[in-house]
DNA sequence: CGTGAAAGTTTGATTGT
DNA sequence: ACAATCAAACTTTCACG
């Protein structure tokens, strides 16, 4: 399931995820390979599920008034049904862009978007009000985007 | 600074932040434009800066033995330069993929990338204990990435 | 892995609605 | 103001060395 990566592979799916909308051509000249040469390891990586998918990235504030927020939600009763439904329903609702099971006092970590904090109030209540299986939940709204992105080291710094 | 959008840019927008690897072509057949005029709208959204970039999403499963953990951080003190500060710090931080500042009694979520427990405790240390600043922190082991993603609905459903 | 030819895609000028 | 068409330029793809 796991193919070995060499220094190239690193540097190209390092390169990829931050811009994927280079060409072969340009790839290979900052890493060094022919255009063929660097498709032939994106393709590979696509076929291997390395790469999952390219996606175009929104600025959130060019859109429409968008806020953000942070929920954390701890369940009643804790079944394998429980969180498969709860999987379900956050998968179809549009406004949840992220959502982590977590390690400790709380169950998920859901990250909203939503038009305001009245949307954002109407998204927890579809979530909440309508399950008898949330326990608690806190609210946390985001003033300021510091950083966001889904990048994944494909190898770590020196330290580690 | 907000263009106005129509139908049309709205159903662009959706489909090429699920898959920005489709042609002009095939995107046209979907919403029933010629290659050019979604060309045209495109380059429209990207010199705008609505789309503000492509990129590559990598499966953080198929890389290496990779965790994901969320941290919460409260500050001491709050000055507009000690959250610069902090801003500067997570930005050069490769482990740290995400970060929101909250309103709320913690003052910042941090989603880390690391590959295993002991990687995690020392990009916690990293932030943490080398800055006299953090008042408290709590990290949060991810056991499961339910829904990730940066999708951005451009218009809300009938609802909000 | 690189080369190069063939297939496919993007781009932009032009013309029409 | 915006869309379609078409041809030129560029990019990707793939068989071969």
């Amino acid at each position: 399931m796991r193919e070995p990566l060499d220094d190239l592979d690193h540097r190209l799916l390092e390169l990829v995820q931050n811009d994927a909308g280079r060409t072969l051509h340009e790839l290979g000249e900052e890493v060094g390979l022919s255009p063929s040469a660097v498709q032939r390891r994106l393709s590979r990586h696509r076929g291997s599920g390395l790469i999952q998918r390219q996606v175009a990235v929104l600025d959130p504030e060019a859109v429409t008034s968008t806020m953000f927020a942070l929920i954390l939600v701890a369940l009643e009763r804790e079944s394998v049904e429980h969180h498969r439904r709860f999987h379900e329903r956050v998968q179809d609702m549009p406004e949840v862009q992220q959502c982590y099971s977590l390690a400790g006092k709380w169950d998920y970590a859901l990250l909203v978007v939503a038009s305001g904090i009245a949307h954002c109030r109407a998204v927890a209540g579809e979530l909440f009000l309508s399950d008898d299986n949330v326990r608690r939940y806190e609210t946390m709204p985001v003033f300021d985007v510091v950083k966001r992105g889904l990048e994944v080291p494909t190898r770590w710094p020196e330290r580690q």
